[in-house]
DNA sequence: CAGTATCCTCGAGGATACTG
DNA sequence: CAGTATCCTCGAGGATACTG
């Protein structure tokens, strides 16, 4: 499992991929920087909150402000790091979206100036086109190989 | 936790969001079908694979399809629902790419033609423009506030 | 409010043995 | 090969009480 490939999706999964961690930072997107918000929001135990927020600060995605003097009160802010994860829970959240099967279908991401379902798009910025999963590699491998059946 | 909003990540982290998961359906990505070749490539327990194994099938993620008849063996190969997971993987595994510190910096996703290091972007079909996080929305609310601190 | 400290429980993960 | 069946262990998750 963590033989010669620490693969990158494996680093992440490190850092964000628990469970509340993801949820934690779903509210933080959200503007919910405080402990008692967020607390209270996903009705997580404090004692978890305060585990995971901790590892966050010490990975670098989150950092602790002191927003207030007296008394002391710290709320967590998502650092260049976390803010970059943005595409991960669009990502989540857009097929979350696209293959709900109960009637909420009404949660679709859209463009908020027009009103129009979102796409995903992974592009070469070199060759200023879309490129389709089966072209994307890392130095390895192909990365996805979509076709199979077919 | 679930009370009014059974948010589309939930959702999809109900389906998905298992370590174990992630990594299963990344080795599928990559073609790897057979319980043997994944199980081997992970180093995942074999209870546990036909476990994960078992929920992606039952989830409409992937499926079993017979491949030989003496014996008769199955592989797992992913569904339309499967493959329209490659944003969430590529995300993941960009993010990680993108703040891992050890050197293997080398690991970068790159357009097969050309090599160039790939972008994300979140479009919109009607307006035929990126759209920068904070102008995504869903239904109720800004899905992503980013700014924060600046 | 924003945590820390304890304690308890259940179940996920892993190993091993067995099977068609 | 592609699993299923058992069993064991450790630790994550949750509840509750306490604190600056």
């Amino acid at each position: 499992m963590d033989r010669d490939d620490p693969s990158s999706i494996q680093l992440t999964l490190d850092t964000v991929g628990d469970r509340w961690t993801l949820l934690i930072l779903r509210a933080m997107f959200r503007g919910m920087f405080r402990f008692s918000e967020i607390q209270c929001d996903l009705g997580i135990a404090k004692n978890l909150l305060s585990d995971r927020l901790g590892r966050l600060v010490d990975n670098g995605v989150a950092e602790k402000v002191q927003y207030q003097e007296r008394p002391v009160r710290f709320e967590y802010q998502l650092t260049d790091k976390g803010r970059s994860l943005s595409p991960v829970l669009i990502a989540l959240m857009h097929w979350g979206d696209e293959w709900r099967t109960d009637g909420l279908h009404d949660k679709v991401l859209v463009h908020d100036a027009c009103g129009s379902p979102i796409e995903h798009a992974v592009r070469c910025p070199a060759c200023n086109t879309d490129i389709d999963s089966e072209h994307i590699q890392s130095t390895a491998s192909t990365v996805v190989a979509s076709g199979g059946n077919s």
